[in-house]
DNA sequence: AATGAATGAGCCTTCATTCAT
DNA sequence: AATGAATGAAGGCTCATTCAT
């Protein structure tokens, strides 16, 4: 929990402060972290400037929790796929799996994605957060891949190395500004990367 | 050009204007584009405040400069490495230069990198000409590589997408955050991959 | 009656009321008036915010309030020394006791007189709150100092003047800023004062 | 020189910079500290609010600037009427003279010096500065009523004294807030009082 | 061309007061 | 009577931009 300024005990309270980190989930895509401020985000979560300042420290403090709910909604599915991958193991499946949810993840995320990482550079807490999750998803993965059969050799590099690999192919995707690519064709070397990897 | 404010007809001013730029470049870098104000650029730069608007529009201006300028220093050392390949052309060789002179590019240029990346989401000048100079990079490594002997089936896709990778990975490195991976492992692995990807 | 938005009837009421002022009281004093907020006093007297204003009309009603608890505190037990004056008269132990008495009592409100004071300056009803009071203390010490067989002629002025010079006195005394002053040699140069004034 | 963020070289500036210290002189008089604000203050001396920012660190700072300016403008005086007192020495004229410009000082000043002897309680600055300037100002007055032949023991403590009677004398006479009281009787209780100390 | 003082809109935050419960 | 969440006006301060010199 980022944010100690009040812990709401009532349904209504805590509906509230998640309309606020929505609206700022929302503004912080939209238009980034200094484009956007508090008296948008409580016009847009339909409270008072007031009242933000009742459920968050200062804007910073929603950002932290920004964060935090993009990072679970970013890795937790990710998570998910490779904990019920079925078996026995296909990899090339999983492998595409994992690349068209991490798709479909930045389509809905990319923009706050860019946001929150050029916030890092400046921002401790926020690069400690980021860091402390990928390290756990990485963690996470590579537990459940072994699990699952893989060669556990450098296992966390290779895991670490094909997340990033995923993202950045899901990136080019979803912004889809080069027009000379074949994204198709980009996603076929990047399953046989990640299939060749793991082998 | 991005600015057509004043095209500066007398030397010195062309060098009052690249040192504006470069205020910027360092500023940016060290503390972000929305870190940096006006006056602390032209004190920087060694200028009054007034004249940094005889130069550009505004302070988005320069950080078009600044985009600019660094676009040619992050991707033309590249360019230039691929173009003077030792021939016959040993794969792993010029992987591991590209490699190696990516993460001494990001070393100096991460931070900005960054800020610049982000403010692409809002700005869409700032996107455009993101995307521009990639492609314009892209293709250039891909005639090269072409001309030695590489496949050039898909080459446009394999060259960005090892870009890429080799992004990702050098930002891993140069960031250094996560203390259980090796990076000389993931190295390793980075090279294998470029090197499997055109052969 | 400062306040007349509420006449308590009940028993706990005028208990609830009088730990709101006795809160006031020593926020004011620890903070001052604009370092303390209404919240703050709700949680000090342990009620709530909304029923602040059940008592009270305002924040200033309050200070109004914590003015005449003030008043009574500093005056009152200055009031009952005098009156209480053992016979034959001695005036210097008298001027002693007086003296002690103002320098304990300044010791417990010097913070609050001084916001008090301040605040007279802007705020009429304060002024004259402090007015009056004062007016009828010296009215007061007056009657009982010529009934003790001091002479009547200019009493008022005397018992006025002398108040204001123990006062200060006090305030030396408590706040012992100068480090160069020997205030017990002061005190008796203010005892030997009112010696005699008073003769 | 209590501000540093802009010395301000030119003549313009410099009678700017003022200005706004009279301004805030003004306001904190009329409407105390609280009361005022930086619009405000920024409106009374005829500039824009960003300007003041360009002289003055924050609002505190303007305090401090016009504390000294009070402090100049109260004491001073009062030494330059000791330093200058004629020979042979006339203690109960020169207690008069005092009195007197202490209560024409009073009638410029009262109310802003409330202001900034309640904001002493909460800023150690201020009371600082209060305090160093008494110090100085009583050392200077013991000196030079040494000088002109009055008795040397414990002059510290019977001109400072001295000090704070006149000054709650001039308080007194300057509110005129009992009607009941002959000021002109008080006075000479005052001088008598001051003609024994010294004599 | 150049200076840097000046502008003022806009931002984050606080807090006296209200109001639904 | 009582609660405490909610309101929103107002304040201090910043900074991109302008302008008198």
């Amino acid at each position: 929990m980022a944010s100690n300024v009040r812990v709401p005990q009532q349904e209504r309270s805590i509906e509230k402060k998640n309309k606020i980190i929505q609206a700022g989930y929302e503004l912080f895509s939209e238009v980034g972290y200094y484009g956007t401020n508090t008296v948008e985000i409580a016009k847009r979560a339909g409270v008072s400037t007031g009242i933000v300042y009742g459920y968050f420290a200062d804007k910073r403090d929603i950002l932290i929790c920004v964060l935090e709910i993009y990072i679970d909604r970013v890795y937790k599915p990710l998570a998910h796929i490779v904990d019920n991958a079925p078996k026995p193991l296909d990899l090339r499946k999983l492998a595409l799996s994992v690349i068209d949810k991490t798709i479909e993840l930045h389509e809905q995320n990319a923009k706050l994605h860019n946001t929150l990482h050029s916030l890092a550079t400046t921002d401790e807490a926020v690069n400690a957060q980021f860091i402390n999750l990928e390290n756990k998803i990485t963690e996470q993965m590579s537990k459940q891949l072994v699990k699952l059969g893989i060669d556990k050799e450098n296992i966390i590099e290779k895991v670490h190395l094909a997340m990033n690999i995923v993202q950045s192919y899901a990136h080019e995707t979803v912004f889809d500004s080069h027009s000379y690519i074949h994204y198709c064709v980009m996603k076929d070397l990047v399953c046989n990367i990640l299939v060749e990897l793991f082998k």
